[in-house]
DNA sequence: TTCTAGATATGATATATATCATAGTATTTA
DNA sequence: TAAATACTATGATATATATCATATCTAGAA
């Protein structure tokens, strides 16, 4: 069950920055009523696809996927969001229902800020829009250039970009706990889920990683860095 | 060369719906007196990737497409744009620079909105700033789902969906001059020239369509949404 | 506990796609 | 106008990837 916790005023928070540093006492305070933290367990539902738009959220700690239910109950995966990270995209502004599906990859933190509460400050204050706005779009623009990235690789590649994705960017460390399976790992860059484990296999097998589980460790980041850039 | 053309004040703009059409008089004046409308001749760079961002801008009339240039002098095309579209993504209000070069597809008119103009209304109007979020969250939300669709096809899909692609949202008929060669083709859709060119004459010996250089006849659209579904 | 479904693992094979080669055609440039 | 360059076209081949089959190893359900 998704639990309400305490959470202090809006002004004290230490994510004020991220988005709400320039706002009004009165501003903040609006914000300050109409917000909720809620705290994930893993493997929780956050938000799903199709439901009414009710919050805007971000991620105050874990670690959450954004996905679309495919067809033949295989999902695909758009992207994995850390703390400080909007995990409701623009979409909001546009749409009457949310486009992708959020679920906890870690026990997860979340700030939902009520809509209207936050449209309400939008209309009064256009320099906050502006602040969205850049957030936003670095969001977009990052989901964009990584799904060329990736899809220009072959699959040696790409597995090799997801895991110094999650060693640099999620957990600033050679040594880690993958958070999710094999088969989300296929989900989020596009292959078989047999690919996934035969092509960690022969990283393995070429001593540039050692694998326990869902433990990996990078016994060689510069050759993984080249099989990234090269195939 | 680009060529600058007369334009009529915004107030009696028959695009002025689209994005100004809240605006207050004096805000509406502000936009006018740092707009302007260029013609664009086919081929020619509309604003060119890493270039300082100075204007906003969208397509009035043409075709045009968005698209980052990679490093083997192969370019990446993210997509095509059509009227009413707007061009200049939103990035431009979280980079100094542009993110994507754009170029004319077709002879086109651009109206380019001087930035700090736009900045300055947005500002002072935060109902305005919601109304570009939204038009430009779909833009956006329209190129992450293109890309996941073309994607997850094979190439007779993948071709299928481009031909349907102009036929249904540019043109609106069954037969139509190509805008973009057989290569311009691979760079949207990710595959190679060699197999762009393959494939439509499959689809030529199929009887599914007809060629004559860039003219494209569908004889069996049915059967063209068919392969795009299916493969 | 036992049972079951899902995750990991690996091999054999079929299929899809890229690469290389070559040639004709159209279009731009000198 | 000729020469050079890009575009279209097609075949042969190599390579990358998916599919199918099977096995082991979990983690959770009954």
């Amino acid at each position: 069950m998704p639990e309400l916790i305490a959470s202090s005023h809006c002004k004290t928070c230490s994510y004020k920055n991220l988005l709400f540093g320039n706002l009004s006492p009165e501003e903040l305070n609006l914000v300050n009523r109409n917000k909720k933290e809620i705290m994930f367990k893993k493997g929780e539902i956050i938000s799903r696809e199709g439901k009414d738009i009710t919050s805007f959220l971000y991620l105050k700690e874990g670690l959450v996927k954004l996905y679309t239910q495919s067809q033949d109950n295989r999902d695909q995966i758009i992207s994995i969001a850390k703390p400080r990270d909007f995990i409701s995209l623009l979409s909001m502004f546009s749409l009457s229902t949310y486009k992708y599906s959020i679920s906890a990859l870690e026990d997860s933190v979340v700030c939902s800020v009520n809509m209207d509460a936050l449209r309400e400050v939008i209309s009064k204050n256009g320099d906050f829009a502006i602040e969205i706005m850049k957030k936003m779009s670095k969001m977009y623009d990052d989901i964009i250039e990584t799904r060329f990235e990736i899809n220009r690789k072959h699959l040696r590649g790409r597995i090799a970009y997801i895991l110094i994705f999650f060693s640099t960017h999620i957990y600033q460390s050679d040594e880690f706990e993958l958070p999710i399976s094999r088969r989300e790992i296929a989900e989020l860059i596009q292959m078989t889920t047999e690919n996934v484990i035969r092509i960690l296999s022969e990283f393995r097998k070429d001593k540039i990683i050692t694998i326990d589980g869902k433990r990996i460790k990078m016994l060689n980041p510069d050759r993984l860095e080249n099989v990234c850039k090269l195939g």
